[in-house]
DNA sequence: TATTGTTATACTCTATAACTATA
DNA sequence: TATAGTTATAGAGTATAACAATA
């Protein structure tokens, strides 16, 4: 989070930006790159990234749903969601049902999957703690607040 | 309160977020990949990516500056910075001369570079317009605001 | 025909490591 | 020994296309 002083007391120079001031998206860009450097190094015990746990938390609040539904919930791009379900699986942390639509698979959390979320929470509270640390409670509060009802 | 009903199956259904809500770098990760999108796609004509367009941005306002600076700066590893920067030479965008510390390159916005960056801040601007049409100007400068000075 | 899920490919971004040349 | 820059490789994330099964 802090970096060292260079031994001979010299700071290094970090350059103005010039006209990205005028850019939201720079911005948010370096935020998210913070928040999830620091949220990948915290749930690393779990192998854990954020789609991952996304994911989860989403199969947790609509057990039952199907792939296509938690991928447009997410963002998900369908191809790239069937991936990381196979990942989920394989460590039998979900499980794929049949649905009543032949097309489509129910997804449900099992026993290790619902421990190991239990567990991973834990670590992104630290993580959380973490965030509010380097934005401010305040600060951090009227983001979420100002991010929240974007749909 | 009331609520319509959807006509049957023709609404595509999206879940709730359940803990998702109270991660910070969900929505921060959700717009960021909103305006990066919209960006992408008014500089595309261009062929100019975000951190490709940061770059100029900061040579601009720094002419004569390190690589090593500019990544400092922008949060570019170097290794990647050298095949950004191999590629803007390519295009005859900048110039890399020998600078007194015969270990540094200085970067330089030559003419061909100068003129491509004025377009695309005409096109940048255009990207700008769509983001306060998004997300309101009253909360895009609310939100600029509270990211500016996060260092 | 359209949708769901799968596999495959390609490109970008990120993270390292190894190497050179200069300090 | 440390820093600046280059090249190479591997891993995510993203965007497509093609395909089978089902609606």
């Amino acid at each position: 989070m802090y970096k060292p002083e260079p031994a001979d007391g010299l700071v290094e120079e970090r350059l103005g930006l010039g006209h990205l001031n005028q850019h939201l998206g720079y911005f948010v860009r370096r935020l998210q790159v913070v928040i999830f450097k620091d949220f990948i190094r915290e749930l690393a015990s779990m192998k854990l990234r954020p789609a991952q746990y996304s994911v989860l938390l989403v199969i947790e609040a609509n057990p039952g749903s199907s792939q296509a539904a938690i991928g447009r919930t997410l963002g998900i791009e369908r191809a790239r969601l069937a991936r990381l379900l196979h990942d989920l699986e394989g460590r039998a942390w979900i499980e794929r049902r049949p649905a009543s639509d032949g097309r489509t698979h129910a997804l449900f959390l099992v026993y290790d999957g619902a421990k190991a979320l239990a567990q991973s929470k834990k670590l992104a509270a630290r993580h959380e703690a973490h965030m509010t640390k380097l934005l401010g409670a305040k600060r951090k509060a009227a983001l979420l607040d100002l991010l929240k009802d974007l749909g």
